[in-house]
RNA sequence: CGGGGCGUGGCUCAGUCCGGUAGAGCGCGUGGUUUGGGACCAUGAGAUCGGAGGUUCGAAUCCUCUCGCCCCGACCA
């Protein structure tokens, strides 16, 4: 591809609304642009390397036996209705109707339309298992598009859904699936930590992450490295340092507190780590209240809470219901009450001893507060957010936080929609069964941004050989007429051999040309200069490398060859 | 949705506080000189200052409303 042919538009500047480093250089080495707020177009030289990436994801998904397909965008209520999501699902959806008042949403994911597909297709346990993947867009209303492309209301995704008879079906499935994705990111040249994680409102149990480590990453991990212990910090979970305490129990007391009513106040107003605190907060499950207690410096972990209440929706209620619920003013609500209400403890608490909590009672807290003498855990539950220095609980050893970003999933989807959907096959007496589900997605373009991510330097994108928009990057420094000519009978030679090559013929200095190559990044630059007028020799230089070296121009096919092999 | 910020040629930004002829750099067109790390000279095109309404003799600038975009918090690939 000739550059004076080519629509490239590289900037010279960091375009004002872009922040992260793989947004502004994918927007800079000229690969997209935006369109509107999450929504991008790529450029031909973007779209390159998309393709390159969903070449390696269809190689690999071909490989562990899942089978493409291409399901519509605009996808049926019905489906919608018969599995609960169209009810359950939120804003996040987007549904549109027809002019005769159809609904529709545009599909965020497609477990419905791929669960009738399979339901209409097949009919015995001898067709199973299948595991059928797309590559498409999906759409979402995010609730605030971020980073350029790596999350936007409009992404590419493929997402492959597998069917199997059994469990142990199933198990073998997902197993082809982890080690598939670890090909598929490995082969795009990404990093990647796979990672324990929350299966969310999708539904299911066993489920693994693969992120990417970015100060940018959206996500929290845990990390143990004595054990390889690592959890997306919605799952995390971590040792409580139990044993015996055996601080001797204080009295209950009744203090006047007014005004004090967050952690921060009890620390300054009592003088003592947040710790000894009990925090109330009153959530909203499926709209009922419920009392969640968890000492002082905890955060309440709402994955882990809505995962043990197995609601659809949490959230912290109204100040008013608080009042109701407990009878006391929000920043004063605490266990040790008459009324009969549901109280969850995290499992650290039933080793506090001669806690502070609030007495649901305005401007009063109680210390003392001790569990069985004050009040009974009749519910306790892991509901707490692990965080860097717990303890992990594989090996006891301490953890670390890392940021990362998220660019693929896996997990074990159960019988969610095969039963919803009524999805049977008949085994070999003859007898329905309903098939389990695993459910496997990868975001295509979060991934490209992850590459840009993490391969740069100062001067731009430094491509994986496997994902590279072009293999050569070459440019010519003419003269004259005649010197253009030789150059290109050398891009000539390169294509006939079936390189992709990006020439750049632009009349332009060679600064220039060499600024934009390495904002590019393709992993190769040639130039035919001086060297090659001089003594017919093309000059070589690998772009994360500093080092020139010269090839005599009838050797550069087998160099370049040598290259991508390596 | 809450909080913060920004909308001025294609891009990056100044001008707004304190109303008085719309600016710079980059990019783009043309002519010429250049050609190994974002060349130079000359010349030219390109802006309803996000939009609407208001105040004023006069608004990019002040007021009201509105739209868009970015950042920080709850969703997810």
């Amino acid at each position: 591809m000739r550059v004076s042919k080519y629509i490239l538009p590289t900037l010279k500047e960091n375009p004002s609304d872009a922040v992260v480093m793989s947004h502004r250089l994918m927007m800079r080495a000229g690969l997209i642009r935006k369109e509107s707020a999450g929504m991008y177009a790529y450029l031909p030289l973007g779209l390159r390397v998309l393709r390159k990436i969903t070449g390696i994801i269809k190689e690999e998904m071909d490989r562990a036996g899942a089978h493409e397909c291409l399901m519509p965008e605009l996808t049926n209520a019905d489906f919608w209705k018969e599995s609960g999501r169209w009810f359950i699902m939120g804003p996040e959806m987007i549904r549109i109707e027809d002019r005769n008042g159809l609904e529709y949403a545009l599909g965020p994911t497609h477990e419905e339309s791929f669960t009738n597909l399979v339901r209409s297709v097949v009919s015995s346990y001898r067709d199973l298992p299948v595991n059928l993947y797309q590559i498409n867009t999906k759409f979402r209303d995010e609730i605030r598009p971020r980073f350029g492309v790596i999350r936007s209301k409009e992404f590419i995704m493929k997402d492959a859904y597998s069917f199997d008879i059994d469990q142990a079906g199933l198990d073998i499935t997902y197993n082809a699936m982890a080690l598939a994705y670890r090909r598929i990111f490995d082969r795009c040249g990404l990093e990647t930590i796979p990672v324990q994680a929350d299966s969310g409102n999708m539904g299911g149990s066993a489920s693994e992450e693969f992120m990417v480590a970015s100060e940018v990453g959206e996500e929290t991990l845990l990390i143990c490295d004595k054990c390889g212990y690592r959890a997306n910090s919605e799952k995390a979970e971590y040792g409580r340092t139990t044993g015996m305490n055996e601080a001797v129990p204080e009295a209950l007391n009744e203090v006047h507190t007014p005004g004090v009513k967050t952690i921060d106040d009890l620390v300054k107003f009592f003088k003592c780590e947040e710790d000894r605190f009990l925090k109330s907060i009153v959530y909203a499950a499926d709209g009922k209240p419920v009392l969640v207690v968890v000492p002082g410096s905890r955060e309440v972990n709402e994955h882990k809470l809505n995962n043990y209440l197995g609601s659809h929706e949490l959230h912290l209620t109204a100040d008013e219901v608080v009042v109701e619920f407990t009878g006391a003013p929000v920043g004063f609500a605490g266990p040790v009450t008459e009324k009969n209400i549901r109280i969850i403890y995290d499992i650290s608490v039933k080793d506090m001893r001669n806690a502070i909590t609030g007495a649901n009672k305005k401007d009063t807290h109680y210390t003392g507060v001790n569990p069985v003498r004050d009040f009974i855990i009749k519910e306790e539950a892991d509901i707490t957010t692990a965080r860097a220095g717990d303890i992990c609980p594989a090996c006891g050893s301490h953890m670390y936080e890392k940021k990362g970003i998220e660019v693929g999933h896996i997990f074990k989807l159960g019988y969610k929609y095969t039963e919803a959907m009524k999805l049977t096959v008949l085994d070999e007496n003859g007898k329905g069964v309903t098939p389990i589900m695993g459910c496997y997605g990868i975001g295509v373009n979060r991934t490209m941004a992850a590459v840009v991510e993490q391969n740069n330097d100062e001067r731009g994108i430094i491509w994986p050989k496997s994902v590279t928009p072009f293999h050569v990057h070459f440019i010519g420094i003419a003269k004259t007429d005649e010197e253009t000519a030789a150059i290109d009978r050398i891009y000539d030679t390169l294509l006939d051999s079936g390189i992709d090559v990006l020439y750049d013929d632009r009349k332009a200095s060679p600064g220039f040309k060499f600024a934009d190559a390495d904002l590019i990044g393709i992993p190769l630059r040639i130039t035919a200069g001086k060297g090659f007028f001089a003594n017919g020799e093309l000059e070589v230089k690998e772009r994360d490398k500093k080092d020139l070296r010269n090839v005599p121009a009838d050797m550069i096919v087998e160099e370049i060859r040598r290259f991508y092999k390596e």
